[in-house]
DNA sequence: ATTGAAATTGATAAATCGTCTCAAGAAGAT
DNA sequence: ATCTTCTTGAGACGATTTATCAATTTCAAT
């Protein structure tokens, strides 16, 4: 029995809704992205080399944005990069980004999702995911 | 008396602590920044085109990034591009986004906002602003 | 199982965005 | 005014992502 069965049938319901094909190529990238926490297509790329040396790039990053479309993904800008989080991953952590010479610091905090919880709730929405960017000085770059 | 005078300052700060110089083309973008409560260096690139030909498009780049390192600009990776954010426009709000319909609330939070304080300077981080969206189904689309 | 229409893939070309290079020019201290 | 250092403009370059397209695969209907 694989593991993320529940991610699997939302796949394929989205794919079944709007027409899509649910392929070899297609599963392989699933699995592989639910076992991370956020992956950029290029890092994947290297990491599926090994289970399919013909697996192209372009059909990676068509199936991270796909996996987006579908609710599974979150693509996140970051530096050059495009990050694709993984949303079902309950860890979720947030970013301190330094605008001098962009150096990221994650972090998590309780007490803010919270609050965010409760901002939510008061307006009759259910949270799936969310996205907390702090911009700022570190310390290096204040002085 | 010209309108940003705190802001030419603190350049003028920025850049006799580093051993830059004050050149005209610094000055004409500044002016141009300070007026905008965001942009990219493209459309600066096409805005000051009028006024100066021959600005070059890496000028503008080099620019206001280092308006980001002079703590007067904020550089936010949004979709494909780089925007440029003005720190003195401090109008800030947060948003609720309902991935079903696309419905954006906005909202404010003091208590969140106090948090996010807590967690930069406890990693030596000043914050010049944040940005968080909390991703969800509202009432409508949940059911 | 076979067929056939439609979607997908892989390889690569192309587009996009931002930075680097470097010779020529400008700033600012002496 | 001179001299050193920094900056500029123009285009080359590098990195990332998307578009193109012929060949292949999926999947529903035989």
């Amino acid at each position: 029995m694989p593991k993320h069965v529940k991610e699997m049938e939302a796949l394929k319901a989205h794919l079944g809704k709007h027409q899509l094909k649910y392929t070899r190529q297609r599963e392989l990238i699933l699995e592989a992205f639910l076992q991370q926490e956020h992956i950029t297509a290029e890092e994947m790329y290297h990491q599926l080399a090994k289970k399919d040396p013909h697996l192209g790039l372009a059909t990676i990053y068509r199936t991270l944005n796909l996996f987006c479309e579908a609710g599974l993904a979150q693509a996140r800008h970051f530096g050059t990069q495009t990050q694709y989080d993984n949303v079902s991953h309950k860890g979720h952590h947030d970013h301190l980004i330094c605008t001098g010479c962009q150096k990221i610091v994650e972090f998590e905090n309780c007490e803010i999702e919270k609050l965010q919880e409760e901002v939510a709730t008061r307006n009759g929405f259910t949270i799936t995911t969310h996205r907390l960017e702090l911009y700022g000085l570190c310390s290096r770059c204040r002085h």
